[in-house]
DNA sequence: AGCACGCCGACT
DNA sequence: GTCGGCGTGCTC
């Protein structure tokens, strides 16, 4: 007779359950019982009844056969959301290599804190009289638990239950017989939270033009027809791509299901939310990471009950508990914020079509730049491709463009920082009183401090890179926050001749300043948009037309709608070209895109003007004449060459550790034993390397690429790797080892 | 989280 | 000796 047994994740939230367990398949539910189902099962010495998810089934457990129980029943009231959720955590884990656990608290980020609406408190019931003889008596027979208890009644009468455990560290052990002989109560008390307060305003809705209404209809025919698949558009920014989103979610909205809107976290502005809220009211809830835990909570639990049926958000917005997801958009679908920084891994965009194919829902990404990725899959067909490419404001036409080569300006001795033509451009536009934005690709006063006579830079002792100059007058680490006083003298030498290379937002500021001295200048970089609401304030007064020049990094060309602005500067586009990552020339083809895209948006025409020392760079030609095609060509011949993802599958090991010998002891042997495999299976090995950037926080990293076209081989050598690593912990013990698949 | 076990001081 | 509080460890 088979067996089967279950792994299953007890739905406690408590670091010491928080792994699975093996419960027996009863074989009346052999049927019913999958991987993702919510199960009930006895747990503990009483058995008490608990809940408990699914998360893998195996037909042998590792687990004493006699102390195995079995599975009392299975939870069926309402809850597929969770189990949906559940399911794909089980994926995530696959996909991306990370533990289950890792993988829920991915998918169900709120499972933290139970039920954070209801907060235990421990009350006192005794008076201060009987309160006193307690203690008193507590301490004369040294319960010192209860001695502590009372201790702190006598301050307070209402105790969290919370603090009573971890930080006074009472154990229910303790607390029982307390309530059983009446000498405290435990009561829950109802928190509530205000939902958040939005007026809604009535905004008109606007007639799309035929590029736009081709999208919608096409939708909806597929929608009507019970057609799922991913559309991917390609709209020119400006043309509009957002009042195609809405319509489209009317479509499924109005089909009684559900939508998710992904939105870099960066373009999720007031603005842009302001107008959900015109079209679709209460309906819509927002997240975003300044949301408290408990918030955030609570937009999630709206979604679980059906009182909202659209969530707006970044990445995380994707496991939103929604039951009938119709649909999931993803805005910006370039954009790298798409990609999770900490294990697992994950990319929004693959993970957005698992749900979507789990769900039945379907996908539609939009982007003024795709990414190679995205954009393959349409040419391969496997995405149905929408083009935009008209702006959608009347009379708005795409800015001129023009490439200035630096190389020249310096030949004619020409030594600061703006070309001949961005100098007189600008100088035009201040005599005409439209506005200016200067864009920068890097943040602080410089790149780093270095020693005109010895030309040692200054560098950051915990990680491997030069200390940035900020305000003239300290040094920080822009990788630990390490800073240190701006020294009077090189550190090395004692030479008094040390000073800034490089430019930043600062410099540009200052140097802005000295040669148009009547501009009003804004400057908008990490810095000035630290405190809350920073980012907003700034925007909202270069709008309202209360700064000439609008000087900035990455954040001033994301969304934005300046009708002023006729100018767009950027003063050096090869600083992202040469960035030691093969996504590089993509990037630099995405900025410089956006950032053209930010002149000219109502009907007064734009120039772009785009500095570089490689203006023959197909990522700038390209990207000046807005033709994405082109650069997608050229882009794709690099990639294919270099065996670079989408052309094929890339997989990043990093090693870290604290200690160096070990660290490279590990990663050779990790090398050496996959060695027949990559062999084997022809795959391209390149390492183990040191990291970019070797050192940081005094953890040393190495790295080792693994590139092949199948990534069902990449995922058996990273499980083998997996493998070869627990077998020996006398190299891996110090030794943290993640994988990246791009 | 919540239960049981084993340790240790207090009381008879 | 016994009783009972307290801290810890385990739960498939």
């Amino acid at each position: 007779m088979t067996e089967r047994y279950a792994r299953i994740i007890i739905d406690i939230s408590h670091e010491k359950v928080d792994r699975t367990f093996d419960y027996r398949i009863p074989e009346r539910l052999f049927e019913e019982v999958s991987v993702g189902s919510l199960v009930l099962i006895p747990f503990g010495k009483g058995n008490a009844m608990r809940k408990g998810y699914v998360v893998g089934i195996t037909p042998h457990a590792d687990y004493d056969r006699d102390k195995i129980k079995e599975i009392a029943g299975i939870v069926t009231d309402s809850v597929t959301a969770e189990s949906l959720l559940i399911s794909l955590a089980w994926w995530l884990k696959e996909q991306y290599g990370s533990t289950m656990n890792q993988a829920l608290k991915t998918v169900l980020p709120v499972k933290q804190k139970i039920k954070p609406k209801e907060k235990k408190v421990l009350r006192c019931l005794l008076q201060r009289e009987a309160l006193l003889e307690a203690w008193k008596e507590s301490e004369r027979k040294s319960y010192k638990a209860r001695s502590r208890l009372f201790l702190a009644f006598m301050d307070n009468p209402l105790i969290p239950y919370e603090i009573a455990v971890n930080q006074m560290n009472l154990s229910s052990a303790t607390l029982k017989p307390m309530i059983e002989k009446g000498f405290v109560s435990m009561e829950s008390e109802e928190i509530y939270r205000n939902p958040i307060k939005m007026k809604q305003s009535q905004v008109p809705r606007v007639l799309l033009n035929q590029e736009q209404q081709v999208i919608v209809d096409r939708f909806s025919k597929d929608y009507s027809e019970d057609l799922r698949q991913t559309y991917l558009i390609h709209g020119v920014t400006g043309s509009g791509k957002t009042e195609v989103y809405m319509e489209l979610i009317d479509t499924v909205i109005q089909d009684g299901k559900q939508v998710i809107l992904l939105i870099p976290e960066i373009a999720l502005t007031y603005q842009t939310v302001m107008r959900f809220y015109g079209r679709f009211g209460s309906r819509v809830s927002i997240i975003n990471s300044r949301l408290s835990a408990g918030e955030r909570y609570d937009q999630f639990e709206r979604a679980r009950n059906g009182d909202i049926d659209i969530m707006i958000g970044p990445r995380s917005a994707l496991f939103t508990p929604f039951a009938k997801l119709g649909l999931i958009l993803i805005d910006e679908e370039h954009e790298g914020a798409y990609k999770s920084e900490v294990v697992p891994r994950y990319h929004a965009r693959e993970v957005a079509e698992k749900r979507a194919s789990l769900q039945g829902a379907s996908l539609v990404l939009g982007s003024a730049t795709p990414s190679l990725e995205a954009y393959t899959k349409a040419l391969r067909g496997e995405y149905l491709l929408f083009l935009l490419t008209e702006r959608a404001k009347k009379d708005s036409r795409l800015a001129n463009v023009l490439v200035a080569d630096l190389r020249q300006e310096l030949k004619e001795g020409n030594k600061t920082i703006f070309s001949k033509n961005l100098k007189a451009m600008m100088e035009d536009r201040l005599e005409k009183k439209e506005q200016i934005m200067l864009f920068i690709n890097r943040r602080g006063y410089a790149n780093f401090v270095s020693c005109r006579s010895c030309g040692e830079a200054i560098r950051c002792p915990h990680c491997d890179v030069t200390l940035t100059l900020h305000n003239n007058k300290s040094l920080v680490c822009h990788y630990c926050g390490h800073t240190i006083p701006m020294p009077e003298k090189c550190p090395s030498c004692g030479s008094p001749y040390i000073a800034n290379f490089g430019v930043g937002t600062q410099k540009i500021e200052q140097m802005t300043k000295k040669m148009f001295p009547s501009a009003r200048t804004l400057r908008m970089d990490l810095d000035t948009t630290k405190k809350k609401g920073g980012h907003e304030e700034i925007l909202t007064a270069f709008s309202e037309g209360e700064a000439d020049i609008l000087i900035g990094t990455q954040m001033i060309v994301k969304g934005h709608d300046f009708p002023n602005v006729t100018l767009v500067g950027v003063l050096a586009a090869d600083l992202s070209l040469y960035t030691p990552d093969y996504r590089a020339a993509e990037r630099t083809f995405q900025l410089l895109t956006q950032a053209a895209g930010r002149a000219g948006r109502d009907q007064k025409p734009g120039d772009v003007v785009i500095q570089t020392y490689s203006p023959e760079h197909y990522a700038i030609t390209a990207a000046a004449n807005q033709d994405y095609p082109t650069f997608y060509n050229q882009e794709m011949v690099f990639r294919r060459m270099m065996k670079y993802p989408p052309a094929n599958v890339l997989l990043t090991v990093q090693f870290s550790s604290r200690n160096e010998k070990t660290l490279a002891a590990s990663a050779d042997a990790v090398t050496a034993y996959i060695s027949p495999m990559t062999e084997e299976e022809m795959v391209q090995t390149i390492g183990p390397a040191e990291a970019s950037v070797y050192k940081i926080n005094d953890i040393y990293r190495k790295i080792l690429y693994l590139k092949h076209e199948n990534y069902d081989i990449l995922i058996k050598i990273r499980d083998q790797i997996d493998g070869f690593s627990e077998n020996r912990p006398d190299l891996f013990d110090l030794v943290l080892i993640q994988y990246d698949f791009s």
